[in-house]
DNA sequence: ATGAAAGCGCTAACAC
DNA sequence: GTGTTAGCGCTTTCAT
């Protein structure tokens, strides 16, 4: 590894003198090196390794008008985020995409609502190539600020708009929240379960209602009184389940919209003496191993792929970026599947 | 709010022109505006406005040769780094304090050991002025990447040398693990207890040997067999305590290295039967309000001001880079208080 | 295939 | 105080 000479980065310039060649070659050469004759490509290969030449990101930024890197925007309210393994794992997905195409994160954490003004400025000030984000507040101002920024965005589950017609305006990736819902009541309705109970999450996230609507598919007619929201924390599960044992002690089944939740349900109805999956069964949403595996008996839930997700965000972006200058419209949504995984808890 | 004009952005140029001054001038008030006369300034300063002019970074940072970004490293095995609220707080600070300072967050995710050239390289190209990292492995190679790329950088937590000489070559910020682990100890002494055990955490972190030296500072000549190491979790804590319980059955005190080890720890005591805080009093560490407020009985702990780590590293970090031309030495480490927070467990 | 030269948008001497 | 000018390091036509 070649000694740095603290301060002093060499240049191209530097390069194309020591390998006997132009500038412009020499960049030629570090950008792939396509067109050049084979022994001034090892001249200046030589060159790089012996001087230790790293290009200057800013100098090339300027020219190519391309930083290599994206945003990652997380809203304040989701502080949350980093305690949650969902968006845990998204990160790590979209991390993983973009190292691979050599593409920096760049974190966004909003403090608060003024800051707001500061992301629009930074987007706009051509620090990134793109953004990501996540779970969209209704009539949430970041798309609007990336549209204005002149960057295009990607999101990250299904934004939830006051106006349906702007669905389309913006590409998401989301899983098929719906269709998992539908197959978790759908199974427990096989196992012939006939009171079956849903523990909704926040009516303001898409992914709680696309999951209630779910259950509605499959159960029309059920009883109100067997649905209760929660809001998404283990401590709201064990609230929703002692109230649905209260006004529906009937109940032989339980479908709860995340595996949190789930798990807060199990410790009240085994508390209430209740056997899971005996006298009632459950089954839980997400499939986080460090939560549906934990439990005693284990969360049969809906499996979704978070990295995968988080992955496919980034690579929707990358292509985008790709094909900007071509005016390419923004991709259609993609929604990714969920499968049923049975433990024992159903 | 100006309309963008789709792709061309306004430049200082434009801004000059509107204004009716030259570029140096609008250079001037956008930065500042020291030294030019009012009402130029007001003339700029609504060109700006009128354009909607934003500074073109790359520009910018190719001149200054300040990028206005700051690296954060994760190494792998800190995988657990978003489930875990304490990197989560941390994380939060340094993002706090980065952006009071118009700096940004550039998060580095090492996906595996491969990485550290991915990482040596971008951190050579002159993406950012700096970088934070965490938790040290013994014998970390990212010390000497940052050394080698010329960029200042802070570590958070002491970090694990083999080389005990080389401590003081890095800066660092750390809570006063070993002290918080004296007041824990000493306390539950004062209550009268005389069998006191200690849960300790990992060996290989120095966090977790900091809080067992200060367990034996104050108990010199306690029983081996009063110690058990488990691995910060939960679960390891359960294990923890049903060793001990099993090898001591008369201790009458628990001092665990971390609040989630006393709450798996606390799990143990009470199916064995044993009241707490009355046959055994517990103390935690790290009060992580999650945790730490939500056990029966909530958790007597050892609090440390995670969040204001982080935000320590970011100050200490960017004064590093204020005084970096004159060669400022490195900033010695910074250790942060701890205190009591009584409870009910102890 | 290679080199010469222009210029990306900005700041910082340096003159005035 | 303000304007003029010279680059920062790189990519990219355009000649050759």
């Amino acid at each position: 590894m070649p000694e740095s000479l603290a301060g002093a980065r060499p240049t191209l310039e530097a390069v194309a003198a020591r390998a006997g060649v132009s500038r412009a070659t020499a960049s030629r050469v570090v950008n792939g090196g396509a067109g050049v004759r084979p022994p001034l490509v090892e001249k200046v290969t030589r060159a790089v390794e012996e001087l230790g030449y790293v290009p200057n990101h800013a100098a090339r930024t300027l020219v190519t008008r391309r930083t290599g890197a994206v945003a990652v925007i997380i809203a304040e309210p989701e502080i949350r985020i980093f305690s949650d393994p969902f968006f845990s794992q998204q990160i790590r997905g979209i991390s993983k995409e973009l190292t691979a195409h050599d593409t920096q994160l760049v974190l966004l954490l909003l403090e608060g609502p003024g800051d707001y003004d500061r992301i629009a400025r930074y987007l706009a000030g051509g620090h990134v190539d793109g953004a990501l984000a996540f779970s969209l507040h209704t009539d949430d101002p970041i798309p609007a600020i990336t549209r204005r920024a002149g960057i295009p965005a990607v999101y990250g589950g299904r934004p939830n708009w006051s106006e349906p017609a702007e669905h389309r305006t913006v590409p998401y990736v989301d899983a098929d929240n719906r269709g998992g819902a539908r197959a978790a009541v759908r199974y427990l309705e096989d196992l012939g379960r006939r009171r079956i109970a849903h523990i909704a999450g926040p009516r303001d996230q898409t992914s709680a209602t696309d999951r209630l609507d779910g259950y509605r598919d499959v159960l029309p007619d059920a009883d109100p009184a067997l649905i209760a929201e929660g809001a998404f924390t283990a401590a709201s599960g064990e609230r929703a389940m002692a109230e649905l044992l209260e006004r529906c002690p009937d109940l032989d089944a339980v479908f709860a919209a995340n595996d949190l939740m789930a798990s807060g349900a199990l410790r009240v109805l085994k508390e209430r003496g209740r056997a899971v999956p005996g006298d009632v069964a459950l089954v839980g949403f997400d499939d986080m191993d460090a939560i549906a595996e934990g439990t005693d008996p284990p969360l049969t839930t809906v499996r979704q792929d978070i990295e995968g997700q988080g992955r496919l965000m980034a690579r929707l972006l990358l292509r985008g970026l790709d094909h900007e200058r071509a005016g390419a419209p923004a991709p259609d949504p993609v929604i990714t599947a969920t499968t049923l995984v049975r433990r024992a808890s159903a």
